[in-house]
DNA sequence: TGCCCGATTAACT
DNA sequence: GTTAATCGGGCAA
């Protein structure tokens, strides 16, 4: 049986828990997949939302880790972080893209299309076939509806530059699941 | 208050 | 390759 992720996971180096999550199992209400691909965000990072210091809508950033940190993107679409380090650090990583494995039927319910590559490539794409929303702003991440699997078998992590970013574009704090279909884009 | 831009996506040409 | 959809934050006035 693969292990439950509990809160200690989230309280290290933002850096060393985002690699850590390639490959984890993400469920919400049953519904999920393999991680394959997330970006790392600190609060001295110019491109991160804690950049310019706490406000209503990244108060959870702000707070203990293993919480989700959910926004609206352009307006439109949901992304969903979750918080690392201690309490203050503001840091998180986004939920870039999965595989998907649990819930198929629900997840192209909600996305329209029946093609399993486009489910969850994309951090909206996830929220939108996960079901997150506002409502899952600041919910724990080791309760329901959330389930976190540690992964159980070796994989191999790339890291790459963020995308859809102007600032700091330079640092390499996208990571992957090597040679995955399943990303949003190719490393 | 008003204006611009963004951790995006889908539907265009 | 380009563009619309749509809204909160940041900054100028």
């Amino acid at each position: 049986m693969p292990r439950r992720i509990g809160r200690s996971f989230f309280r290290r180096s933002v850096h060393e828990v985002a690699p850590d999550l390639i490959g984890a199992t993400l469920l919400v209400a049953g519904v999920g997949g393999r991680i394959v691909e997330v970006e790392a965000y600190h609060h001295t990072d110019p491109a991160a939302h804690s950049f310019r210091g706490r406000t209503a809508r990244n108060a959870v950033m702000f707070g203990p880790p293993g919480y989700a940190y959910v926004y609206r993107s352009y307006g439109i679409h949901w992304c969903v972080n979750f918080v690392c380090e201690p309490k203050g650090s503001a840091a998180a990583v986004l939920i870039r893209a999965l595989e998907p494995l649990a819930g198929l039927g629900a997840m192209r319910r909600r996305r329209g299309t029946d093609e399993a590559r486009l489910l969850c490539a994309g951090p909206g794409r996830v929220c939108e076939a996960l079901g997150i929303t506002a409502a899952h702003n600041g919910m724990a991440l080791d309760k329901p509806p959330f389930e976190i699997f540690a992964r159980t078998e070796a994989r191999e992590v790339v890291a790459g530059p963020r995308i859809g970013i102007t600032k700091a574009i330079d640092k390499p704090w996208r990571y992957g699941l090597k040679g995955s279909r399943f990303l949003s884009k190719p490393f």
